[in-house]
DNA sequence: AAATAATAACTAACCGGTCAGTAATTATCG
DNA sequence: CGATAATTACTGACCGGTTAGTTATTATTT
């Protein structure tokens, strides 16, 4: 998208915002937040670096920006489903999981979350505005769902915090790994299978009247 | 254990390495590989910069150092109780995780996989040495502990290393989440409910013949 | 007086952010 | 319409600050 690395010098302000975006997305992804240097995301956006600061005053109000633009969409598309949705809490919490399974699935957002439980203690800035805009909303949305689910009796009674970290702990931990360690090792483990077992398990563990006896994986 | 900062020279050569040790995981945990600077390690240590060069030859080679003498042990241990131990696998099981989870608990040591997960991608020989020490070692444990207990018929069939995985995410991600986020959260949560519940969900999934029906929480 | 543990000054490289200047675009006027 | 003046998006050299690693020097021990 930005215009071949040939081209001499282009005024092109409308479509600056969006190929920063796009190219500081990559970069953080890709190196953390601190790690990230201005100088790249312009070079990758075909811009110099002054101009970066021309559109975002500082690394954080980009990064920002960034969360904002790639991250709170797919919270608002959750938030619409467990509203328009009347089903059984276990088909919604269910569906749900899977949707936040597959966002995690693109490397590109998935490096997000990575980026914030990383650098949370060095920058406690993003760590905040991530927490407020992210986390709390996401969560209040499983919960949701879950006290629903305990109120009809369709899940045993449990702490929904609890269970709520509960639930995507493992799919966290399968994303983070994937960016991380997955690359030292020999034994590959099939997400699929990986997250399928996840639920099942946890579905069985949850659910007042378990569905009959599948077999672990 | 610095000797008293006011002290103008000394030579203690014999010291020095652990206090370098202790300083070196205090820093490496507090700040991550990257952000960590020589100069701090060395002032926490009570010496200059160029003696932590005189001990070791290079900031990697510091943490390779530091992973060895506060890591390797606790596995090394993890093992001897798994030979030892002919009892029931899935009270072995349960024992290895509370262990796992007891190490974790303490923040100078949950630091560490916190670390090496954020850094795996800026520095791979990090990453790499971390998984050859640690990661493939730990896991052969679990996975043998969770082989034992299938062939017994304890366990349900299942694949060992997506249990194994399943078992430790939460673990790990309840301790990286008190190293990062929790402290924006204004809804705390007890860590003693959250592995208690983790470890009998898990467990009646797990368990061929699940135990009576304590409650969820 | 060696030998050596420890220091502190130094190097070289890096990076976020700034700003004086440049070139592309638009507006104005003859 | 063509020339030129005014505007503004963009550039890149630069500054201040930082840090892993080195080395010449100093202090201590034996």
């Amino acid at each position: 998208m930005p215009a071949p690395p040939s081209a001499p010098r282009q005024r092109r302000k409308d479509a600056r915002p969006a190929e920063l975006l796009a190219a500081a997305l990559d970069v953080f992804v890709e190196k953390g937040f601190a790690a990230t240097r201005m100088d790249e995301i312009a070079q990758r956006a075909g811009v110099s670096k002054g101009t970066v600061f021309l559109y975002y005053e500082s690394k954080q109000a980009l990064f920002r920006a960034v969360v904002q633009e790639a991250v709170v969409p797919h919270l608002a598309a959750g938030e619409a489903l467990a509203e328009a949705a009347d089903s059984d809490p276990a088909q919604l919490l269910r569906e749900l999981l899977r949707r936040y399974w597959q966002v995690l699935g693109d490397a590109r957002l998935a490096g997000i979350p990575k980026l914030v439980m990383a650098e949370a203690g060095n920058f406690p800035e993003v760590a905040a505005f991530y927490h407020e805009n992210v986390v709390e909303r996401g969560r209040a949305l499983f919960i949701a769902v879950l006290e629903r689910g305990i109120q009809a009796g369709v899940f045993r009674p449990c702490n929904p915090l609890v269970i709520c970290h509960l639930a995507i702990a493992p799919l966290m931990f399968s994303c983070m790994w994937r960016q991380t360690l997955a690359c030292c090792d020999d034994r590959q483990i099939d997400p699929e299978i990986f997250v399928q077992t996840h639920l099942d398990m946890f579905m069985r563990g949850l659910l007042a009247v378990p569905a009959g006896g599948r077999n672990v994986e």
